[in-house]
DNA sequence: ATTAATACATAGAATTATGATGTATAGAAT
DNA sequence: ATTCTATACATCATAATTCTATGTATTAAT
């Protein structure tokens, strides 16, 4: 795993993504899609996964619907249409973000780029 | 400027690429050089700037000379050994972390890489 | 019957950047 | 001359965020 701070300031982002390309998801399923597409380098703490959704969900960037499965209940989340557009800003940022940090680091090369 | 919380985690690696690339410097040139490469989008604040370089003193990461330049003095940092360690793992943990990042965020694009 | 996985949550600790503030020298502008 | 800006360092309280540890409970697998 990486430094943990490396991750501060990405996790929202990242939540706000995936439910962006996934429409709705609930914590565990979050947990799940991040350890799989990061090739298992990315665990997300339950720590930090729930606070982060509430801290969302404070924040009016997702909603969520109740849904009993069994016993249990799953959280399913979505963005609200304040989420959307603090999803679009956020990733905008980000992208940014790794950009100017490359150029600082990387002075000499092709930099970081995404379409 | 960027979300604060983006820079945690990535200010000690930079100053130790910096230090690596430039052999000595000292911290309001250090403020400069990011300044400069990062097209005025990373302003360190002097309040993250000198703690961090005493960080990493403390940490015996860099080690500096006092020099006298007119009746201002300035500290002239550069990497211990211990410190030249740290910046190829710091560099190379960075790097990873940023291609991991791409992958969960953009699963569907050609990701970011740097040799 | 026990363990691992699923599903949520909270509270205290740790880390680190920021803002505010302080000291002091040096050059530029008015 | 004076005032403003840049240079050059530093400390401290605050804010923000993640982690560890802990807790509850259901379900599937061995």
């Amino acid at each position: 795993m990486y430094s943990k701070e490396l991750l501060k300031g990405t996790l929202q982002v990242m939540i706000l993504q995936l439910l962006a390309e996934q429409g709705s998801m609930y914590g565990y399923e979050i947990y799940q899609k991040v350890k799989e597409l990061s090739d298992e380098k990315i665990i997300l703490k339950d720590g930090s996964l729930y606070p982060a959704l509430a801290k969302l969900h404070k924040d009016k960037l997702v909603q969520f619907k109740e849904v009993a499965v069994g016993k249990r209940k799953r959280k399913y989340y979505e963005l609200t249409k304040q989420g959307q557009e603090q999803q679009v800003l956020g990733i905008e940022e980000l992208k940014e973000f790794m950009a100017t940090l490359s150029k600082v680091l990387f002075p000499n090369q092709n930099n970081y780029a995404l379409n």
